[in-house]
DNA sequence: TTAAAAGATTATCAAAAGCTAATAAGCAAC
DNA sequence: GTTGCTTATTAGCTTTTGATAATCTTTTAA
């Protein structure tokens, strides 16, 4: 059994042996393979997922282009959009490697909170906290140029450059491939 | 008594007369003038707020410029950044227009969400539906060039457009008040 | 190992944005 | 009114990005 999500808890609340028993024993692991869909535009989330291993990429179409929104690594959880308004998704989540990812539909996930109480405001804290990052992210976004937003991806996200392809990467900095690429050179050559 | 936020939170859970009456008790109103700072960069943000009437900008200092990062009307909640991290803020919050605004500090919340505990469920959802805003919000800048934006405010928030100068709207759309001004002529002219 | 596919760079040209400065319009105070 | 201050537009020039196409490199699969 993997203990990843025990783990990655445990770092913000303890959990008792009995706690910790009831989550792995709910899990649901499923793999998937690369490229594979696990979620597509059209259809409604229902369920969420927590990463144990490889990477997941969001997406939505503009213009008949593929836009990536988000990557999602190791203990990300990734409750998609759909999933909280019911809504059909407008968005594609698409593996960019081999994934292993523990999954939980909603009635399992509103049992475990009727079972592990603590896990409503651990989840409430964790909205608050990517709430936060957001409105960072989004205010870096506005006031900081493509070529300053690229730097500040090697400064922070130093993994993103490491496992995604640069022609994804592009459009999650809001650029075509070619601008990355002329901003690589230009960054380079000085 | 001024109802606002008894009637701001009834849109979302119902409130018995007692619960009504202890929020209209406990809640303390404050005048400020137009400029006027609620909170300064390097301060701690002790209160959040709820507007009655008038409008509070949200902005920070980049390379000696402000940039805008939100503007907040009637019946809006501030909650800051700093209220939430416990660091000095990044963040000023100056008021654009006269306002009268209802403020909680910590304390005072926090017996609240003791007193009336369906409270704690509201924040929880009104984050959640925050945090949803401000994907769709991050993924629709990347993804839309600065006319494409200009016209999408005008589309969807159009008080914006009569209540907050073309310079301030400038950098809350990511560009130069110069730049702003040709994309509404080009848009004229056409 | 070779062919095909996927990923990345370069070149050219047009469109848009930034920077700076000048000008114009709107509005309040005297 | 007219003076000053704030807000908005326009102009000239430079830099960057977008669009498209061609080329080069790396990876994958036969």
């Amino acid at each position: 059994m993997d203990s990843s999500i025990i783990d990655y808890i445990s770092q913000f609340v303890k959990l008792t042996d009995d706690e910790a028993e009831i989550l792995s024993s709910q899990n649901l692991f499923r793999q998937y393979e690369k490229n594979e869909i696990l979620l597509a535009e059209g259809k409604y989330a229902k369920v969420c997922y927590f990463i144990i291993k490889g990477c997941v990429r969001s997406y939505y179409i503009k213009d008949g282009e593929e836009r990536n929104t988000d990557f999602f690594f190791e203990n990300q959880t990734i409750r998609p959009v759909s999933y909280q308004t019911k809504q059909p998704s407008e968005y594609y989540l698409s593996c960019l490697e081999e994934c292993i990812v523990a999954i939980g539909d909603e009635a399992r996930n509103r049992k475990l909170v009727e079972q592990i109480p603590k896990l409503f405001s651990l989840v409430a804290k964790m909205n608050e906290e990517l709430l936060l990052q957001k409105q960072l992210e989004l205010d870096h976004f506005k006031n900081n140029n493509p070529e300053e937003r690229y730097l500040n991806l090697l400064e922070n996200k130093p993994e993103f450059l490491d496992r995604i392809p640069l022609y994804h990467l592009a459009s999650y900095l809001g650029i075509t491939q070619v601008s990355l690429s002329r901003i690589r050179s230009r960054i380079l050559n000085r």
